[in-house]
DNA sequence: CATGAATGAGTATTCATTCAT
DNA sequence: CATGAATGAATACTCATTCAT
């Protein structure tokens, strides 16, 4: 069964990952083409046939790489029975991926947002995903009754996002030189319990 | 007693005001030098007669309005006696000051993290104040027995920071349209209380 | 005995038929390998088996159009009896080949001037062989005694094919709108009394 | 009296001279801005700020140089009586302009009609008063009785300005080897009387 | 013969920064 | 202090042409 034939040869797949790399290496804006198509062994031209331009590379690689988290997430979704515990996947999840390839992390947590117009679409897409994601964990949590209603949902999913994101952009900006996945749990008891002690 | 002389006639301030609101509007990246000129009334060349360059224009103000902020806090955080008081106060601030004025929130939230080398430090300088304010609180508050002993400061201040930052940078991409400062106590009892019902 | 390979299945008619209407439309330096090559139903590299380069198209078009031009002229020239009606029968096809095909004449009159190198023999190559005609015609006239020995030969024909060309152009570029075989007499009969009205 | 800023120093007058020089030489589209940059000792960057990019050089020029001939046969026709005299004149100053810049005169003749939609309406424009001139002088003729009234004046008009144009083109063509302006009377004669010996 | 993916040379234009006045 | 004309480095993108299949 044959590939589409612009990706047979995984040009594409090498361009991206090339871009990536340099991405991650000199941020977006310092990243030249000429420098990419040289790390990924092509001429500057066979960028344009698989790219329309500087920017859709990194439309490109965002809009895959929040595919690929969340079909992995609505994977291993399932092994989760409460909200609790899917809310507790969900970020391990998170931290693990950005764990196994830190350019990737680098890229998707802070050059991604560099970019404009073309971009704009795609962080929207992403984070809207990821608050539709966590929107479900919380309403379904407070069914369950393990979640309090009296809760901003919009609050809850923010707060949740920016604090995995920041974490993660912490640790990848740092040099990634301690274990990111260790800090799953811990970040999502204080989302449930939040820092008071007192029983509020 | 003179003032430093090139704030004497204004035009730092001149020219900082009109770069807010060019960087507001067109983006960091896509601001011309001419452009801020002309904003400000004054020829190209006056512009680095008072700054070191582009780059030192938007570091300038981040640290400028970092500094106020904090002055600010300084000052009003007298009036708070317990630390969850201090808490609300800081997040209060933060929202009350980005509602004020959205075009410098825009770009202290939004444009800054867009340039570089420079402001990495900025950035960096803006975050830690911002951290050990917080790690001063929740110290403060764990002496008191209103905070947790077993919680990780670094991700206290993480989500505190992220969270805020959030809600703000959405509220300001959104165009300002509802009531922010609203929103300060209902986010400070999430990181009280958690989200969790139960007794923890 | 066997046609040229190359226009055994008449994929070199194909070509040129399709670059002069994308030459037609879009112009020959806006014009591209990939536009003609789409238009003639081949691949690109496939107009190379035919063509030397993109200029050989269009001075191939010139040249077979000239060459199809002169072969009518002759033709149709026996038919005529006096210099005279050589030069009536002359302009008069000019302009109804012209006619017939717009798409062509635009491209003749137009695009074929905007070339260069290659182009510039084909254009001498076109105009030498119209003067010479005219020259025929003029030469014959005065051994006939009804042209007059006192004309520079070369103003003559420089005139007259100067003369129909404009006049062509300006009907193509006009978008074709008007009967432009009704100007042949009008305008011949110009070259033959001039516009005053004295007898001289 | 102080004349516009940006012409005081000549600049524009500088890169325009360098401009028609490159552009006579290489052909307005083998033509480099930093050639043009160079031959006019600027930098490239100065190019753009007279001129809006490259082609608005080249429409300068051409808006320019139809200016100046307008207005010296405006000045010069004055010394005509007759209509005759009058195209007379204007043959005659067209040969002896291009005769005196022969550079000029190329890019005029040749490299104007290579570019394309800003140019247009420059060429319309410059065809359009030469037209206007023709027709003015035609009908004065037809009014004075020295000059028929059975021709067709958009025939005319073309006749003149085509025969002029391609004589000059000619000329410049084959590196203006011989003398152009003895070629006006003769090629005026022409006009009036026609190439026929009879008395018509 | 035919294909079309790959090439890579070639260029107009922008804009932060300088410096003579 | 102020000006703004001049600089020139820096870069994304196009497209005619080739050649392995």
């Amino acid at each position: 069964m044959p590939v589409a034939k612009s990706k047979a040869n995984g040009k594409h797949e090498t361009i991206l990952a090339a871009a990536v790399r340099v991405f991650a290496e000199e941020g977006y804006f310092r990243s030249t083409v000429s420098q990419i198509a040289r790390e990924a062994g092509v001429a500057d031209g066979t960028i344009y046939l698989y790219f329309q331009n500087k920017e859709d590379i990194l439309a490109t690689f965002v809009r895959q790489h929040s595919l690929q988290f969340f079909e992995a997430f609505s994977e291993r979704v399932k092994e989760a029975k409460t909200a609790v515990e899917k809310l507790r996947l969900l970020v391990n999840l998170h931290f693990t991926v950005a764990q196994r390839d830190r350019w990737k992390a680098l890229v998707y947590q802070v050059e991604m947002r560099r970019s404009s117009r073309l971009m704009r679409k795609e962080i929207k897409d992403a984070l809207k995903a990821y608050h539709d994601v966590v929107g479900q964990i919380v309403e379904e949590g407070q069914q369950e009754g393990s979640i309090r209603h009296d809760v901003q949902l919009g609050l809850v999913k923010r707060m949740i996002f920016a604090s995995v994101d920041e974490v993660i952009t912490t640790w990848v900006l740092a040099g990634g030189k301690y274990d990111l996945a260790a800090l799953a749990d811990p970040l999502v008891d204080l989302f449930l319990k939040g820092i008071s002690s007192g029983p509020a």
